[in-house]
DNA sequence: TTTAATTCGGATAAAATTGTCCTTTATTAT
DNA sequence: ATAATAAAGGACAATTTTATCCGAATTAAA
C-alpha cells in the first residue's frame, strides 16, 4: 500500500509528536532505535519530512527533531504520504492506465474510486495528535 | 496499490476472459499488443497465472490463453492478486510492523482494517466475466 | 574559541522489481 | 516425418527502491 519509506515516516512523525507532546526533542538515533528502521535511510526520510513543513529540525547539540502542538493537529497522515510516495494513490488508476476517468474507465474504475475514496478520506481525517494520543495512553504501538 | 505486474496481470485475464466468451483462443503476442504492456514480460505474468489456475494455456499452433466460461464466474481478482502479489495487501500491516493485531496494534490498526476490508471485499465481489461483459457492451477500457 | 553533537547532502551499494532475450518443449498442420 | 507456431523456462539487463557511508554545515556547551 504505502512504499517503506512512507511506512517509516509515519512511524517518524508519530513517534516524534509523542515525544514533542512531553517537550522532548529527539534525535534520529533515537527515532531509529524506538521504532526499528534503519537509521540512515530514515535519516533521508527526516529531511524530506523537513522539506515538507512535515516536522521541524534543529541543528547542532541539543538539536533534533520536534513537531509544535498546533501543527500535531494539523498535520495528516495525507500530507506526510503526499510527501514521500507522492500523488500516485490518491489519483492513479487502480490497473496502470496512463488516462482513466469516469468518460473513459478502466473496467475497475468506479469500485477502485470508492476504496480510494475511502483511504483518502481516512488520511485526510487522522492526524499526527491522534495517533500520538493513542501510543501515549498505551493503545498501541510503534515496533515489533 | 498493486505492482505493475499485477496490474498487467489483471488487464490480460480481462482481456482473455474477454476473447474466450467469443471462443477466441488468444496469444502473448496479441495480449500484450492489446493491453499495451511489455511483451515479454506479460508472457512471464502468464506463467504465473496459468500455473495458478487462473487462465489456462495451450502450447503449440492455434494454442494460446483462454479462461472456460464457468470459471470467468468463480475467478475473482482477489485470486490474480493473490497469485501475482502475495498476501502482504491483504495481511500485512499498514506501517510495516511485523506483527500488528487487535491485541498489539500500530497506531493506524483500526483504521487501516476498515480500509483494507473495504478493498478485500470489493476484490473477493469482482469476477473476470463483470469485469469482461462491461468491456463488451464498450462501457470500458484497457488501454490508453 | 575550541570541541562535540547534531542535521544536511552527495555518492555509492544492495536488493527488489521490471523488463528482455534466447533456447527448449509441446503440438498442430502440411 | 517435418516444419512451423506457440507457451515454458532460464539467464541476464535495466530501473527503482531501499539502504549505507562519509564529509560538510550548523550550533550549543565547555
Amino acid at each position: 500500500m504505502f512504499s517503506k519509506a512512507c511506512e517509516y515516516g509515519i512511524r517518524a512523525a508519530v513517534y516524534i509528536a509523542l515525544q514533542s507532546l512531553d517537550g522532548r526533542r529527539v534525535s534520529v538515533n533515537e527515532i531509529a532505535e524506538e521504532i526499528d528502521s534503519p537509521l540512515a535511510f530514515t535519516a533521508k526520510i527526516l529531511q524530506q519530512l523537513s522539506k515538507s513543513k512535515v516536522i521541524h529540525s534543529v541543528k547542532g547539540p541539543t538539536g533534533g527533531f520536534e513537531i509544535e502542538r498546533t501543527d500535531m493537529d494539523h498535520v495528516k497522515l495525507s500530507k506526510i504520504v503526499h510527501a514521500i510516495d507522492g500523488d500516485e494513490i490518491f489519483v492513479g488508476c487502480g490497473l496502470g492506465l496512463k488516462e482513466c476517468n469516469a468518460q473513459k474507465p478502466c473496467p475497475l474504475h468506479d469500485k477502485f474510486v470508492d476504496i480510494r475514496n475511502n483511504l483518502k478520506n481516512m488520511l485526510e481525517q487522522t492526524s499526527l495528535y491522534e495517533l500520538a494520543t493513542g501510543l501515549e495512553v498505551g493503545l498501541t504501538y510503534l515496533r515489533r
